[in-house]
DNA sequence: TCGGTAAGCTGACGGCATGACAGGACAAGT
DNA sequence: ACTTGTCCTGTCATGCCGTCAGCTTACCGA
């Protein structure tokens, strides 16, 4: 899909390259976990990965696109994601099964990518283009999925005709990220990650089916 | 509460000095909403304030500092989220009128507060506890009432025994916080924000509740 | 083995933001 | 007019940004 990878300057990189390129990314990744996303600069990342601020300028524009770079790798790795709800029941114990299997992996994806996520979310936030399509591409395969399930239930009379599945999966979708990206925050409020997880479940079958589940 | 306004350096500020540090406050929450938080820079503010990049560290740290300063503000006012849940039936069609009110309120406070949020989530989910200590103060006046409804439907035997208000509540919040800040990104899934409202809406009842509203 | 060529890296530099300080400008009271 | 304390800014050392020319390294064909 994409070519060969480039330099800024327009040389095809090689192996070295390449090798080098990917330490950059790497140490720039481990940034983003240990300091503010504001106070990430090249010099540092450069020194991490033992070479120069102009290297690091031979590969990126600047440290946002590099770390469009690293969140567009992740985008293709959340396909497992799509796993998760693809041709799954939402019915009866198997619904609550699919429900409690979607929470788990969608948090775990979340929480394994921590660091990178929250500087995708804020470049959502803040209007940029590129971050809102990785973030897209990321829910994407849940959100489709799920608003498909709801429609499903809604064609066969189980879902009232007024909810729009597109919206109510979206919100389901962003209740799930917005608790896997402050999960400090619900211990704060005497919540553990072990409770906390049933009762996401609970929410996500509800929102779905409409009903309570069967377990 | 707090005491008298001072300077980095120790100094009461007076009049003038209190005009000049809130005109440099609010030309940092202009530039918050129309550039990056990575790219906003003292001597932007500064210039905008039509002073210079000194005064600005006469009254904050730094930029980080300044924001808090705005975010306390922000969460001072977020008191009045609390009239939306204070007091109020989740049952029959009182409860579908709460729920309404509830997400029309949030989402406005969010809209209105839109670039200082972004970044306090950002601040929290980084870990820093003062954006923490603030976005709790926001989201529990909300979170906490609703937890005490489920908590009161549970015992009234009309929510099952095995749920967690405090998880549910919390799940709930961060719904309506993430889809108020993301709703750029509901519209790339042919969402209009009429039509996701009353969605939410729906999702709040349900979730409280634990079935479907009387409208 | 030996250039030739392209890839890969860095030292160095002008430019700009940061953050500190000392001193000048200003308002208010005497 | 003088004093006092508040308020602002010119200036400076420091450090990061982003670029370039030029050096080194790897590969390849003859």
């Amino acid at each position: 899909m994409t070519g060969q990878v480039r330099t800024v300057d327009g040389r095809v990189a090689g192996r070295r390259g390449q090798a080098t390129r990917q330490k950059l990314l790497d140490c720039l990744s481990e940034m983003l976990s240990s300091s503010p996303y504001r106070d990430v600069k090249v010099i540092d990342v450069a020194r991490k990965a033992g070479t120069s601020p102009a290297t690091f300028y031979q590969y990126f524009p600047d440290v946002e696109g590099a770390v469009l770079e690293i969140a567009e790798t992740m985008a293709a790795e959340s396909a497992s994601l799509a796993g998760l709800t693809a041709g799954r029941s939402w019915t009866g114990k198997a619904g609550w099964q699919t429900a409690q299997e979607l929470v788990d992996g969608f948090m775990e994806f979340w929480r394994r990518n921590d660091a990178i996520l929250r500087v995708v979310e804020l470049g959502a936030a803040e209007g940029d283009k590129r971050f809102s399509k990785i973030r897209m591409k990321i829910l994407n395969s849940v959100n489709s999925s799920l608003a498909d399930s709801v429609a499903d239930l809604q064609a066969k009379g189980r879902v009232d005709k007024d909810v729009n599945p597109a919206a109510i999966a979206g919100s389901l979708v962003v209740m799930l990220a917005g608790a896997a990206s402050q999960q400090k925050g619900f211990s704060s409020w005497g919540v553990k990650q072990a409770e906390l997880k049933p009762n996401l479940a609970l929410l996500m079958y509800l929102g779905v089916t409409g009903r309570k589940p069967t377990k």
